[in-house]
DNA sequence: CTTTTTTCTTTACGCCCGTAAATTTTATGG
DNA sequence: CCATAAAATTTACGGGCGTAAAGAAAAAAG
């Protein structure tokens, strides 16, 4: 595949001695066109490194193979992953995943929207910014694009994959006060439906077992929930306001920086004797098992959720018609036991 | 911008009451048309919503305004800020930036400057997965589109833009031994060019200093740094088979996993009295402020590197020629003093 | 107000490919 | 070997835009 530089397709064709539409339509589905001619077709491939131009391909099809994937944020492991996960399943499913990342922002979101559907692809997987999104502009989107939400239920779209958060706290919160005192719960202010609704399912669960919820709200806007967590940590022990020494978090990423703020803080975590503070954290990150204590938490079932969001826009795009109304998936979360409660 | 739906250019010059072809080069360039010409267009944009098709403008531009980013591991914290920085100057230049990820593998990445380059991008900024990348590939790749490399160097393309490891490695190795112990160096089989140059730089480094250099190995492929670090780290610890207790690492994420791994064996690490371990690392990751105890490296600078890359690139669009010999751009790392060693 | 310059409009062509219709060739089965 | 079905070829058009050329209109300069 050295040889000399095809300007299209039609050059191409005459050097393969297929025709130009037969080739079109090899490109299209190499199964459609007879073995003879496919394997003169390949063999010129072979030999000439040709690829069809994809800004032409793309403006005369009206069912594009392209597939947009927004996430709020993609410096966070728990999006980075997902994404790795679902480009993964587009890849093979034939379709070309494109990736594009809010960064935490408003406009750049509507921007990511506005951009993506001028690709006009053939469906579209969005995770939401959630409270900071222009939910208005989510809908025309979805209005014409086929629209999986995954991760953050905004009601829009023709679907919604997530995580069940009732079910998921509720198993950690049985654990906690099972094992030990029982948990109060660390947030920040809610960037998403998610973050309300574990709280929600905390206050739940804490009074079906027939305790007082006690809710703890840090200070702390932006995506740094790391530091939001460690910085409202440090305040919250060194000023003993800490309502309970088991701290469920809200995710897994603001436990981490309460871990951190224990150590600085001189607090032994973990479930032992000697220790001060039980500390459990929501998701299940990459990094959950890598802190010091390894953190106690409850998993989203990513393969699930990458899954199942994937595989419903492709059945979306095959179907063409929308279902009847719209789904609503939940997958549900798994206790992860490690050492910090 | 609810009214009717346009379809192309032609109904909406029409519906501006202005030409096509002027409307065509007020999306090239709004400056380019007199002002009157100009608010009448934005007006008509204010009512009626139209955006170009992007296809059909990259079909026949022989400069598009695509940017390729290629990254070895997006899911990497570091490749998933630098990604972050880089966007953000392609949006601000003008450009558009589209993001891939080899995620780890040879055949994906060759699949993606296959994609990358039959979008005819204006240049491209790759992270080459370096060990296992198919140079041959992104040879040729770079011989058609004007390419940046950062991170990695494999002498391919324009110019390089990375860290000067002699300069960085040359620091935290003098900081070591002027505060304790002479470190050993910890690193798994290097993935990148970059690896190897660390290694030779700690060997300088400790030889200048009159010291043994002592380079320990542990096993594994792949990207899960933090998990050989510990799995690495458990059994070297336990086997007394560190050949010193103050262990510079590789990248901060394998410091993480040592650090785990001496939590886990209970060795407690830090410079102060009654610690076992002292473990530096290298990068500043994101999350590298956030292990317990917060860990000491030497940072890359993340915005120079993001900046030199972005602004050699669009510079060597704008010229339109390479710059007579093969730039290479070394940035600086500092000394990020923490409390792990 | 006239001349010069700038900008716009009109017209026209091309980019590279998808795709439809009509025709010809090839494969299949008896 | 022929009839039929399947697949390929030829021919032709269109998609949405870039862009060039020539002439008309508007702005700037005198």
């Amino acid at each position: 595949m050295a040889g000399r530089k095809i300007r299209n397709m039609e050059e191409f064709a005459e050097l393969s001695g297929i025709s130009r539409p037969t080739v079109s339509k090899y490109f299209r589905d190499p199964e459609s066109v007879r073995k003879s001619s496919r394997m003169r077709i390949e063999a010129a491939l072979e030999e000439y490194d040709y690829r069809p131009n994809i800004f032409a391909i793309n403006q005369n099809r009206k069912l594009t193979k392209t597939v947009g994937i927004l996430v709020p944020y993609l410096a966070d492991p728990f999006f980075a992953e997902i994404v790795r996960m679902i480009e993964w399943r587009c890849i093979d499913a034939g379709f070309w995943p494109i990736v594009f990342s809010a960064h935490g922002r408003q406009d750049l979101e509507n921007n990511a929207l506005a951009t993506l559907q001028s690709l006009k692809p053939a469906g579209a997987l969005l995770a939401p910014l959630g409270r900071h999104s222009d939910l208005e502009s989510v809908r025309r989107f979805a209005e014409e694009v086929p629209t999986i939400v995954f991760d953050s239920n905004v009601n829009v779209g023709e679907a919604f994959v997530g995580s069940d958060n009732f079910q998921s706290i509720g198993l950690i919160v049985d654990y906690l006060c099972r094992t030990g005192e029982a948990p109060c719960f660390f947030e920040m202010q809610p960037v998403n439906p998610n973050a309300n609704k574990r709280r929600e399912a905390y206050t739940r669960s804490m009074e079906r077992l027939g305790y007082e919820p006690m809710v703890v709200q840090v200070e702390g806007a932006g995506w740094e929930f790391e530091r939001i967590g460690k910085e409202g940590g440090i305040r919250l022990i060194s000023e003993k306001a800490l309502p309970s020494d088991t701290i469920l978090c809200s995710n897994d990423r603001l436990a981490i920086g309460l871990i951190a703020a224990a150590y600085e803080t001189g607090r032994r975590v973990g479930h032992g004797p000697g220790c001060a503070l039980r500390i459990a954290g929501h998701d299940d990150h990459p990094w959950a098992r890598f802190t010091c204590p390894p953190l106690t938490t409850v998993s989203q079932d990513y393969e699930a959720i990458a899954e199942k969001s994937a595989d419903l826009l492709f059945q979306l795009i095959d179907k063409g018609a929308p279902p009847p109304r719209r789904e609503e998936i939940l997958c549900e979360g798994k206790l992860v036991l490690r050492v910090s409660a």
